[in-house]
DNA sequence: GATGGTATTATGTCTGCACATAATAATCCC
DNA sequence: GGGATTATTATGTGCAGACATAATACCATC
């Protein structure tokens, strides 16, 4: 006797697997399922509809349920404050403001933002260090609208964790690449020019204003890593 | 009147937003809610479990539930059949098979499979084309147990391709990182020696055996986008 | 005071039922 | 035949109530 929408989940996933099931194909309904599996509808809607986040099934209203055809991947990824991710490694944490001023954007971030030309922007400069050596190299671009009259001394606290704690749930896109190291990353990384770089780039709005742009260089090496 | 677990949702994210609830603070009880918005408790377990999926918020049992105080931001991506990747943006897809054969892996490969030592295992390199570009420098290794006695035809069908057909529903994990271009890749790939370029790295196991590993080597501008 | 059992509590899950909604199939009318 | 209207159907969501389970708080005992 099967029970337990986990339980529903594991024996639909098999049937898939072994293809009693096959691809494309449609399911029997929700109905005929908890009828099979001696439980409620709900326990079953409760199964399904967790693996059609999954990405393993299609549901449609009326159609029915089906096996995905070409299966896209779901991979969810963890993206911790830098502090955890690296004091997680028992690695220490520390980081230096290497720069920080009042200036205009590079028209890339103003149109990615969506501001207005000519918007004075905070420019940010960091280094983070795991263990004393060069881990993360952040440049960010801050929109001053968000900050308190006061602002913050981002020496004592880094803008991430400023902004994290400070403007809780927010909405964003954030995009990964590689790229050639600059030179002002090659030198605050201490890589030789032109090094191959993971590079995070993170673009993050408020309920009504854009709050900051944000572009983060990890040392070579650095892998992203998931469970599938 | 707030009514539909959307719309409990969104509400309790306002009130996290405005800091109605703090980060760190517990928040009412499932009971106490359902009471307030005037639904089941069902419902607000709908809203509360979803955002608790989503990082906003932290659950346990007794305790209660708890705004999470350093969020750890989750982004979900999609992993698409390279096929799917290149004709969703309107280009024409190829691909060729640069070399084929059996031979022994790696030891890197064979340790992250947890194959024995010197076990056979055909080795794939395929070149994927958009518009007739180099997209894609492919370097697979394939556990030939879980091919059928007849070796399908890889410069047909992709190997990738065949395995989502054949082989539905596997788990596995996946890496991204920044690396120089090697010799092969930057021969394939038409680029100069040490280019920067985005790799993913994929392992895949099946109910049992260790299926495949992967490691796609992608042209330089190459971007993984996704929402937060 | 330390230790182990017990009560309490908030979330996790299940059941059965109901109605809503979207998409398809069937039908009717011109 | 063609187009608009009406049924049908499978999933989406809701409710009220129940028991399960994990974690904590409390209390009795040694």
């Amino acid at each position: 006797m099967i029970q337990g929408w986990h339980a529903i989940r594991a024996e639909v996933l098999h049937r898939i697997q072994t293809r009693i099931w096959a691809q494309g194909d449609l399911i029997p309904t929700e109905q005929a399922l908890a009828l099979e599996f001696g439980c409620a509808r709900a326990t079953v809607n409760r199964a399904l509809r967790e693996l059609a986040l999954q990405g393993v099934l299609e549901r449609k209203r009326k159609s029915g349920t089906r096996v995905a055809a070409l299966p896209v991947r779901k991979a969810t990824l963890d993206i911790p404050v830098i502090r955890h991710e690296v004091t997680s490694r028992g690695q220490t944490y520390r980081f230096h403001v290497l720069s920080q001023g009042l200036s205009h954007p590079p028209q890339a971030v103003e149109a990615r933002l969506g501001l207005p030309k000519q918007t004075l922007m905070i420019h940010l400069q960091t280094l983070h260090l795991a263990d004393g050596h060069p881990h993360v190299y952040e440049d960010r671009w801050l929109n001053p609208a968000i900050l308190p009259p006061q602002t913050p001394d981002f020496a004592a606290i880094s803008a991430n964790e400023w902004l994290v704690a400070n403007l809780a749930y927010t909405t964003g896109d954030i995009a990964f690449s590689a790229e050639p190291a600059t030179g002002p990353e090659a030198a605050a990384l201490n890589v030789p020019p032109a090094t191959a770089l993971f590079i995070t780039e993170r673009c993050t709005w408020g309920t009504d204003h854009p709050i900051t742009w944000v572009r983060l260089s990890h040392r070579p090496g650095y892998r992203l890593q998931t469970l599938l």
